[in-house]
DNA sequence: GGATGTGAATGTCTTCACAGCT
DNA sequence: AGCTGTGAAGACATTCACATCC
C-alpha cells in the first residue's frame, strides 16, 4: 500500500473517536458530512482519507458506524493490545503511568522505570517503580511494544539506544531532544514548549 | 506578512532550542547545514524557513547564534511573558502546573482551577488550587493570556466558552474534544491517544 | 571560497466536481 | 434522489540549484 501521510492517520484516529461517540448515542449510520462536522475538516477530506484504505460506505446511505469503527481500529493497529514501558517517574511519567485512558484503548503500562533511588518501590495502582539499571534484566525475555520516554534530555538518547537494543520499535518521546534511531524505529515527539510557542506566535500575529 | 504554515513555526521553535544549545556550547556562528544537522531537516529548509521572515545570515559566514536566537524569540512572540491559567488539577493539570520548564521560557502559571472540593486549597510551589466557580470573579480584571484546559471532555466546551468570554485568545486543550471557538481564538489540541495510535499504525505498517 | 537567499521545479496534500452506485 | 468514491485541479510545502554577496 502507498505510503499514507501522518496527517491522514491522525484524522483517522479522530474519526474513530467520533464514531465511538456516535455509537454511544445509538446512531447506526453517518455520512461523511456528519463525520466532518464533528471534527474540524470537510466531507471530501473524510471520504478521501477513507478511500485510501478501501470502500467502506454505501452510496446514498453513508457509513455504518460500528462497521467503520471496526475497520478503523484494524487500520490503526488497535485490534491487539500493546505493552508499554514508561521510562522516567517524574511528573510527566507518573501522570502518564496513572492515566487510565490508555488501557481503555489497549495500551497497557506494564513497567515504570527511574534512576532516582528515592522513587524506587513507589507504587501507583499496583505498578512499582523499578530501577532503570535493571531494565535489561527485566525486559530481556519479553519487552514492551512501545516505550514512553519521560526523562531529562541528557539521558534520553542513551536510554533510547538501550530500548532499541531490547527490540523496542516505537517510542513516544517527551524529552526535549531529537533522538537518533534506526530507520525501522518510529519516534513521536511531544514537546509542550513547541505547543505553547505556536500559541504565542498566534497571539502575536493572527 | 504572508500567512506562515504551522509546520514552519514548529521548526522555528526547534531551531531556537538548538541555537540555545549552541550558545551554551559557546559557538558564535552556525551554518544552515549545522542547524539542520542537529534537528531532523535539511539546510535548504532552514534557509527557506528563515527567509520567510528576513535575511538573518551572512553569505560565506552563516548565522550569528545569539543574534538569530534573538530574532526567533521576537518572531515567536517570546519577547514578553505570558500569564497562564491551568484549568483542571488532575494528573495532567498538576504535572503542567508544577513543571518548571515553562517559566524558563516566559510562560508563568498564575492560576490553577478545579471543581473538586477535595482539591481546593492544595498548594504546589505556593500555587493554590482555586474554585473554578470563582473564576470570573478572580479573572475579571486581569485574566490569563493563555489557558491550559486539562479537564474531562464533558466540561471542556463550557469552560472554553467562559475563558473566551474572559478574553482568553489562546487555549492549549488536553481534553479529548474538538472545541468550538471564535475565529480569533487559537486552539492547540494535545491528545496522547492520537500520538499512541500513530505509533500503533507505524508498528502495524511501516 | 563559502554559505546565504530565492526563483523554479518537484512533490505532497486538499479541495473540487461529478460519474456511478444504492 | 442521495451520498460515496475518485480522477483532475488547485493549493501548499519541500527540495533543487545557482546567482549573489561577504
Amino acid at each position: 500500500m502507498r505510503r499514507i501521510a501522518e496527517s491522514t492517520i491522525r484524522r483517522l484516529s479522530l474519526y474513530l473517536r467520533f464514531l465511538e461517540e456516535f455509537e454511544e448515542e445509538g446512531t447506526a449510520t453517518v455520512s461523511s458530512e456528519e463525520l466532518a462536522g464533528r471534527g474540524a475538516t470537510t466531507a471530501a477530506q473524510v471520504r478521501k482519507d477513507l478511500s485510501l484504505f478501501g470502500s467502506f460506505g454505501k452510496r446514498g446511505m453513508g457509513y455504518r458506524v460500528h462497521e467503520l469503527a471496526t475497520k478503523l481500529r484494524d487500520i490503526l493497529g488497535l485490534g491487539r493490545t500493546y505493552d508499554v514501558a514508561v521510562i522516567g517517574a517524574g511528573k510527566v511519567g507518573s501522570a502518564l503511568a496513572q492515566y487510565g485512558g490508555f488501557a481503555a484503548r489497549g495500551f497497557h503500562v506494564r513497567w515504570v522505570y527511574d534512576a532516582d533511588p528515592a522513587k524506587l518501590g513507589l507504587a501507583w495502582d499496583g505498578l512499582r517503580v523499578r530501577d532503570v539499571s535493571r531494565m535489561e534484566d527485566d525486559l530481556h525475555d519479553h519487552g514492551p511494544d512501545i516505550a514512553i520516554l519521560a526523562t531529562p534530555g541528557d539521558v534520553a538518547q542513551s536510554l533510547a539506544d538501550r530500548l532499541v537494543s531490547l527490540g523496542v520499535r516505537a517510542i513516544l518521546n517527551f524529552a526535549p531532544v531529537q533522538l537518533a534511531v534506526p530507520a525501522d524505529v518510529a519516534v513521536k515527539n511531544v514537546n509542550m514548549a513547541i505547543e505553547l510557542e505556536t500559541l504565542s506566535y498566534a497571539l502575536r500575529h493572527g
